[in-house]
DNA sequence: TAAAAATCTAAACATTTGTTATCGTTTTAT
DNA sequence: ATAAAACGATAACAAATGTTTAGATTTTTA
């Protein structure tokens, strides 16, 4: 839980008072490889904070395809947020790939925060903008970029994403197929 | 400056006194149609509120070429958010479509609304928020959608745009080609 | 440790999407 | 009101990307 208390004490000033009285409402949880963490159809009511391990979130399509549109990594807040503001049944799979130490966040807790810690709002803000400026920058780049590029590139995001996920899910996650980033890797298409 | 007045009102509780405290630290400005509000590479200090009219948000790639990731209406914040963050130089611009009506919230107003308004920070949340779930969307879609699809509910966003846009700015939007957006209308394509 | 499953590359072929050019129509600007 | 510019459809062709299948290698599981 102590590295969940240094990630807020980084965000917003809050003394020991008030992280015991949030912390003591959250709940450390160890997923193995491969757990689902949240699934499709259902209101999610909990945000998850990595303290090790990779979550991986997914969505499928009409044709029953999956698409991975995100991972993320340590220290890192994730859940399907749209999804759990609007308390409405998720649209995403949340999974483990790696065995993957959390903080759970339910929705009690966050909805105490908001209206009891003094900064409360002042982190949620932090927690939207961080993640706005995150999805602003995927946009521009499924715009901007070509997946050749986007792939050069995306070690900036995820620093050791190469010996942490299969190339398929990379692929996946660049928006191509498997074939088609093997064929990229080879250089022979621009 | 009611209709701005009004929907700050509808987010968050809010006074007459804190409301004129506010708004008098923002400025009504008219565009002209095609009027630039914001170019890349200069640091954006100001979020606009539109009153009236419509703005695109657009990027240029390194090829030159000019992507349409945005389109915002009547009621909706819009800016260079990212950037306007994280005090960054912009990588958007912003242009207006119809003559525009905004309101303009200078950076120091919103640091001043998040330091004095009682429920300043809860605002800035609600907009991440809003536009968090906006971009989800986006992002969703552009993974889990066919162009096509894309273009068959592109009116549940932006209801009467087929009547104020260009199609070759909907297409851009899509991520297509114009020409491929006229082949995708004739229904040839699935 | 051995079998099974997952992973990556590769090739051949199919489909989607982009590019360029043309033409008629509509909108804009003088 | 008229000339210029922008716009949208279309066709022919090119490039990018997807699909299927096969085989070799690595990883996982029993």
């Amino acid at each position: 839980m102590q590295q969940f208390r240094d990630s807020l004490k980084q965000m917003i000033q809050i003394g020991n008072d008030e992280l015991d009285a949030f912390t003591t409402r959250c709940i450390a949880k160890t997923f193995n490889r491969y757990d689902v963490l949240s699934r499709p159809n259902v209101v999610p009511n909990e945000i998850f904070f990595i303290n090790s391990g990779i979550i991986r979130v997914t969505v499928t399509d009409n044709d029953g395809a999956e698409h991975t549109v995100h991972f993320a990594l340590e220290n890192q807040f994730i859940a399907d947020y749209s999804c759990f503001i609007m308390k409405q049944p998720s649209v995403y799979t949340l999974q483990s790939l790696e065995n993957t130490e959390t903080v759970i966040l339910p929705r009690s807790a966050v909805e105490w925060g908001y209206k009891n810690l003094l900064q409360g709002d002042k982190l949620g803000r932090l927690i939207a903008e961080f993640y706005f400026i995150y999805q602003d920058n995927r946009i521009r780049n499924l715009y901007a970029r070509t997946p050749k590029e986007r792939y050069d590139n995306i070690t900036e995001v995820f620093p050791d994403i190469h010996n942490r996920v299969p190339q398929h899910m990379i692929a996946s996650y660049l928006g191509i197929t498997p074939v088609h980033l093997s064929r990229l890797k080879k250089g022979n298409t621009k």
